[in-house]
DNA sequence: ATCCTAATTGATAATGATTATCAACCGATG
DNA sequence: CATCGGTTGATAATCATTATCAATTAGGAT
């Protein structure tokens, strides 16, 4: 996965520093999503020499490698993910829980809208938004 | 459809001005995905005196009573269209174009996935990127 | 029609997330 | 090990959005 990283590095004359190393090394670690911030907050504890803006352009250069890639979920701030195999997200509107999962069958009709308007399909989101099972059912916010 | 806004304020003890009057007549006039800046521009040109202020809180208030609906498309800002049937979006990642779409398979099938989850689903988003049948496929960017 | 009160407005300041700037620094290549 | 271009951290700047607040006004009651 870090070779991913490294080769992308090599092929635009980019250079390995301690903090990319760090920063990927900590994202990779964790096994949930997380906004540029919260990131920061982690690598903070590790290295608090690290600025956030450095936070920031390394999360953009994981994206740009295929590492990390960006989920539109949390609200106004752009959250990332180590960028495993596909999947969409099922989230808790109430207590903001994610569960992911992948549905070949979608996949295929998304891909005959897509032909059948024309399109040449490259990637896609979908988000389902609903009730948790823990949460309460009946009572309002 | 005017008709659900108005009862929405009432029902709340809100008021109908004239700005909101505008702003709601301008946006149901547009048959496209508009940002509240654009909005702001294309309300300016109706009543210069409308502050931007009154056009970001209409939004809102127009989303919450169900006339409006944000999709997460446009980039860094929030994207505003007028809360017709229910659809997803084909977006092509070059020009920019937006296709819209419904799909009833799709949606019976996320159905059941948030059911095998213990989810109640009440809303989805979903979009599907690609190149659209004008702009070039070969060459890059 | 007039009052009253709470909602609304516009201007502006404030916020939060992200990006640009820039001098000092440093990794990789030869 | 010198050079050069990429990188860093601090900070300012930007962008979209929200909060503040005095002045205004819609809408129900009188």
């Amino acid at each position: 996965m870090q070779h991913v990283f490294l080769t992308h590095l090599k092929e635009r004359r980019l250079k390995l520093t301690p903090q990319r190393r760090l920063i990927l090394d900590v994202f990779l670690g964790l096994r949930r999503h997380v906004s540029a911030e919260e990131l920061y907050a982690l690598i903070q504890k590790k290295d608090p020499s690290i600025g956030q803006a450095t936070v920031f352009r390394s999360m953009k250069l994981l994206v740009e490698a295929g590492v990390a890639q960006s989920s539109g979920l949390g609200g106004r701030s752009i959250c990332y993910e180590p960028n495993r195999k596909h999947h969409d997200h099922l989230i808790c509107t109430r207590c903001g829980a994610i569960r992911e999962f992948r549905s070949e069958s979608i996949e295929r009709e998304q891909e005959k809208i897509a032909i059948a308007h024309g399109f040449a399909l490259s990637a896609h989101r979908m988000e389902l938004f609903g009730l948790c099972n823990v949460c309460p059912k009946g009572s309002r916010s």
